[in-house]
DNA sequence: CTGAATCACTGAACCGGGTAAGTTGGCAGA
DNA sequence: TCTGCCAACTTACCCGGTTCAGTGATTCAG
């Protein structure tokens, strides 16, 4: 019942620890005929290399970490984190890497759960998310030299590799489209303020605006829940000059937002068009089907993973644009009435 | 830079690596005096021991393997995993073991996770979801003597601990208040038939239609998907003897069947009621929000946490059943018109 | 025919903790 | 003063791969 290990092989392929290990791992030192025979014997008994004793050695804990840091309940709705995790999943997977997944209160503790992964070398490297602006884990990041990539930005994260998607021309785009539209008066619902991602959208937001001199733009903050959303909603259709269309920062918000305007008797897009970022099933799923700035979440993840790889390889990586967000128009904008 | 190694700490303290290791470990064989100054050296320098060493010296992995069994699309927009995975976290975390993920796309590739993990030592346990009648992962997972922890059901799993909720009575119950209301058409919309609770729940739905004398009650089968759950739904509306209420076996599909009904220019709850199962964010996200059957799936997840470690433990660990399933009422449901 | 290079492999050290078995020193009791 | 005993350590080996420095046999050039 025991699991075999090397010197299991070794003892009945009659040769020793050192030749199996040669045979498994492609290396040079033992003739083909030998190779096969061990490889047969290996599989032939159901061999697989202890990972601790892997590591132990100096090499590789073939893992990575990821820690999720915000609440359950959002969590569990937002659609973003899982499509991020298939696709880390899918380029881990190929190289049998691990994933190890924490879920965290705070980035204090996010830098506890690095130091300690770190340190107990349970992982090669760490996907960052959600980045700041001077962020408090990049100096700790660079402090231990564990290799790591960060999803978001574009931002100052020094020697640490990057993955970011333009959102100052997905939000642009999206301005442009509810302006030929024939909106004036356009609204948005942003994400939490601290996050850089969010900087760069209100940023670019604020920008297009000016540049087609549209006035009375506003940027409400929430938190990506649907509560804030509902909340944020309600502030800006209760108000006198009412915006004739929302830009939401995520589908969970726009969905929200969506059932405001509902519960009010406005008629959507009638009175009220409503564009949500990021294209989840959640966005075709309501009535009607809401307009989405897209990206590919999962080859999002899928290059995250990837840039991560090579960072643990010691190759040196940068700045990496993720694919272009583009918008897919759907039954929840229209001109205004 | 280098990491510190309890020989680091020995040489510091000026005792052997034995000492250091009983000390850090509260076991016996060192003075207090002694424990106290090596657990200063150990915070002062930062260590963290070495979880390849420790579980290459007999100890256990401390990580639990989850596979998640769905297309990437699914498992984004469904609450349910991710409420799940705060759950084990919640548990897994007080003990400081870590949580190992990996999406598969079959019961046999999630065999080979299973088999790959075990003899890598990788994991400790894993913990087993969307159980079907004669699964193949249970003789598997026998074979292996794989600690392991099944949700779902109840149903055969011979040895191997079990958690699960009386989905039964929870369908029983909203039955009852939907004829209370004063419904006798009432349909369902059920998840994967083959999955073990999608099978108690079909069986309870029709024992109580029948012993409420309710005729016309119908089960359409589909996947937990928004568009299934949208084609299952036309098909209920467009038949002659519409249903006046349907139960679905998940939020999204009760999230995709309110659009269609609103699309139809049918009033929710006024010409159909809507009852969801699985209470998330979601149901009171939309307009109307909906009746749902809620449970606390993270206490769900911390539960089988519980079980499995327990499990590893080598402790005997049977069937459990999580807390009860309740109706929670909102405004998708009313009497018929 | 000899010396050098190459090949196929062995043996042993090593990674960093865990732990059984052995070794002190100090103190109590006779 | 001697024995016995216990706490407080130390020593040494274990876990299971990886890797490096040999070693004997064979090949090959000169």
């Amino acid at each position: 019942m025991k699991r075999p290990t090397i010197a299991d092989i070794a003892r009945r392929a009659g040769v020793s620890k050192g030749a199996v290990s040669y045979a498994l791992n492609g290396q040079p030192g033992v003739s083909e005929a030998t190779r096969k025979r061990i490889i047969a014997i290996a599989q032939e008994i159901g061999f697989n290399a202890n990972s601790a004793a892997r590591a132990l050695s100096g090499a590789r804990a073939r893992a990575v970490g990821l820690t999720l840091c915000r609440p359950a309940r959002i969590l569990g709705i937002e659609p973003w984190f899982m499509g991020l995790i298939s696709g880390f999943e899918a380029e881990l997977g190929a190289q049998s890497y691990a994933l190890t997944l924490q879920v965290v209160a705070s980035p204090e503790q996010e830098i506890e759960v690095y130091r300690r992964w770190w340190g107990e070398r349970r992982i090669d490297g760490v996907i960052v998310t959600d980045i700041r602006e001077n962020d408090v884990r990049i100096p700790v990041l660079q402090e231990l030299q564990l290799p790591a990539v960060v999803i978001g930005g574009p931002g100052e994260t020094g020697s640490i590799a990057q993955i970011w998607s333009d959102d100052a021309g997905a939000i642009t785009e999206a301005v442009r489209y509810l302006v030929a539209l024939g909106h004036h008066r356009i609204a948005r619902v942003s994400g939490v303020p601290d996050l850089l991602h969010t900087q760069v959208r209100t940023k670019a937001f604020d920008e297009i605006c000016a540049s087609l001199g549209l006035d009375n733009t506003i940027t409400v903050p929430a938190d990506y829940t649907g509560e804030e959303g509902s909340r944020a909603t309600r502030r800006l259709l209760i108000g006198g000059d009412r915006p004739s269309a929302i830009i939401y920062d995520n589908d969970v918000m726009a969905v929200a937002g969506l059932a405001v305007a509902q519960e009010m008797g406005l008629s959507v897009p009638g009175d009220l068009s409503i564009v949500a970022w990021d294209d989840s099933p959640l966005c075709s799923l309501v009535h009607p089907p809401l307009t989405a700035l897209s990206r590919d979440i999962s080859a999002y993840g899928a290059q995250a993973a990837h840039e991560l790889l090579n960072a643990i390889d010691g190759k040196r990586v940068g700045n990496v644009e993720a694919a272009r967000v583009h918008l897919t128009p759907r039954g929840s904008t229209a001109p205004p009435r």
